[in-house]
RNA sequence: UCCCCUGUAGCUCAAUGGUAGAGCGGGCGGCUGUUAACCGCCAGGUUACUGGUUCGAGUCCAGUCGGGGGAGCCA
């Protein structure tokens, strides 16, 4: 085995590879034969959006056998000399003069091969997740998460925050954020059983119900009230029956935490994290994002290009719900009348975020009856200091929250809220022992990823997704 | 979970209740420094499944399953 030159190695620098040998490997896209004796192969090997092209000679020896039978998927290894060419746009490329070609893998059977070099409908290519990496926007989708991810720890990193690695697992009872998956060893066709019959759990593997984590925010907290700036940001499960395009029942999820904060430092803090993803998209994925630009969504560079420009519009609550009501007033059909103390609905939401500002706006300041115990109660008694931010096209992308730091005010309100203070020991401590001031918010990965590139759909977003009755590969 | 749409060749889609079609992809041949190539020929089907209406069902009806969009929940 030849350790070979990664394709976007040689592309970054066309002129400086010319005339310069190199081995190369990846998958075979498009064949093409020239009876003036020699083959076109274009080669993908994901390392960029390009492939390269590899003219191959008739002369060498597994020419009639083996170059002759290449179809796309099929993986080889080519040795050559890079020449430097003028594409009919005047631009200036590379392609490969091969002298030896090894076929590592042919393709089975050509004519079921799935990942045909034509357009396929995205939800058949969900059905072949496995292939579907080898396709133009999977592979430009991968590279953009990859970069979005490398930015978001470059932002944090930069700005003084530490990586928190919070548990998957969690037998802790008062995350509340959504239906959990249940984690057990338990045998199901024969369940140990208390005396009064429910089911033994002090027999599971903790000893205790357990469940995959639906945020890593309470556990994150702990931390950030030790070292100040932190950040979780791994995988999230909620086994809500939710069926749209938004959701995934398992997704990625960034959540930071900043002790001495208010709601508009975290404010601040994710509207400069998004804008950190979006502007490393553009400089470093631009290739990719050209592609997604002609293929899937003709605004997508320009969106972003916007985004990065202008800050994001912050309203509170009550003037958003002054503004919906205003629009339904004017005439304006919404299907749910909008009043102060309401949730308010997607409709309203897209209402203002595409219609009324046509960029993200941050709506803070919600009635407390609409949101969760931990968040902190504002003077007026009657909001807390929660922001959502909302994106033109996807909607909700960012909930957070300034934490209530007061024990009694957050013992009232766990009472309020009819939870048991009991299960919150833990979280109470951190108020009883130099409580401070802090906030932290929860951003979507999948989201900013759909609003990144255009992608309608967050199932397109994630290399496997899992929704209800569906976990293949 | 609710509402709506949908299921035909490997893929994307046609077919008034009356013989199952095209383009792409695949195979073979021709042509060509080709690049969404082009030209000719060939192969490819239990029309998702089960039942019903009808002389006759891909088409109409009922149910089941799958897929999509919207809503709710949220990120």
């Amino acid at each position: 085995m030849h350790a070979g030159t990664p394709i976007a190695v040689i592309r970054r620098s066309p002129s400086e590879w010319a005339s310069r040998r190199a081995v190369v490997q990846g998958w075979v896209r498009t064949r093409r034969d020239s009876k003036a004796g020699i083959s076109f192969v274009n080669l993908s090997d994901g390392s960029c959006f390009d492939a390269l092209q590899l003219v191959v000679p008739n002369t060498l020896a597994n020419y009639a056998t083996e170059v002759l039978r290449l179809t796309a998927g099929c993986s080889v290894e080519a040795e050559g000399t890079l020449v430097q060419v003028q594409g009919k746009d005047g631009t200036v490329g590379v392609e490969m003069q091969v002298e030896k070609l090894q076929v590592h893998g042919f393709v089975e059977d050509p004519d079921t091969y799935p990942i045909q070099p034509k357009a396929h409908s995205m939800e058949f290519l969900r059905e072949q997740a496995h292939l579907r990496s080898r396709t133009n926007t999977f592979g430009a989708l991968g590279r953009i998460r990859h970069t979005m991810a490398q930015a978001v720890h470059r932002y944090f990193s930069d700005n003084g925050f530490f990586w928190i690695h919070t548990p998957i697992i969690t037998a802790s009872d008062c995350e509340g954020a959504g239906e959990m998956f249940r984690v057990s060893t338990l045998d199901l066709a024969n369940l140990p059983r208390t005396p009064d019959g429910k089911v033994d759990f002090s027999q599971d593997f903790f000893g205790k119900e357990s469940h995959l984590t639906v945020s890593g925010q309470l556990n994150v907290e702990c931390w950030a009230l030790a070292l100040s700036r932190v950040y979780t940001f791994g995988p999230t499960f909620r086994a809500e029956n939710s069926n749209t395009s938004r959701h995934l029942a398992e997704f990625w999820m960034i959540e930071p935490e900043l002790a001495f904060a208010d709601l508009k430092m975290d404010a601040d803090c994710a509207e400069g994290l998004m804008k950190a993803m979006f502007a490393a998209t553009l400089t470093e994925r631009h290739d990719d994002m050209k592609f997604f630009v002609e293929r899937v969504d003709k605004e997508a560079i320009t969106r972003l290009e916007k985004f990065c420009a202008a800050p994001f519009e912050r309203i509170d609550y009550t003037e958003a719900i002054r503004l919906v009501e205003r629009a339904a007033a004017g005439g304006h059909k919404f299907e749910y009348a909008p009043f102060w103390g309401m949730d308010m609905q997607s409709e309203h939401e897209r209402y203002l975020t595409e219609q009324v500002f046509g960029k993200p706006v941050v709506v803070m300041n919600y009635p407390k009856d609409i949101k969760a115990f931990y968040m902190r109660l504002n003077d007026d008694g009657k909001t807390v200091a929660a922001m959502d931010i909302l994106a033109p096209g996807i909607g909700e992308i960012v909930g957070g929250s300034q934490r209530e730091e007061r024990l009694d005010v957050l013992d009232a309100r766990i009472t309020e809220m009819k939870l048991d203070p009991a299960a919150y020991w833990w979280y109470r401590d951190l108020r009883r022992y130099g409580s401070v001031p802090h906030a932290g918010f929860g951003l979507g990965f999948e989201r900013t990823i759909a609003y990144a590139t255009g992608l309608g759909n967050v199932r397109d977003c994630i290399p496997f997704p899992r929704t209800p009755k569906s976990c293949a590969f």
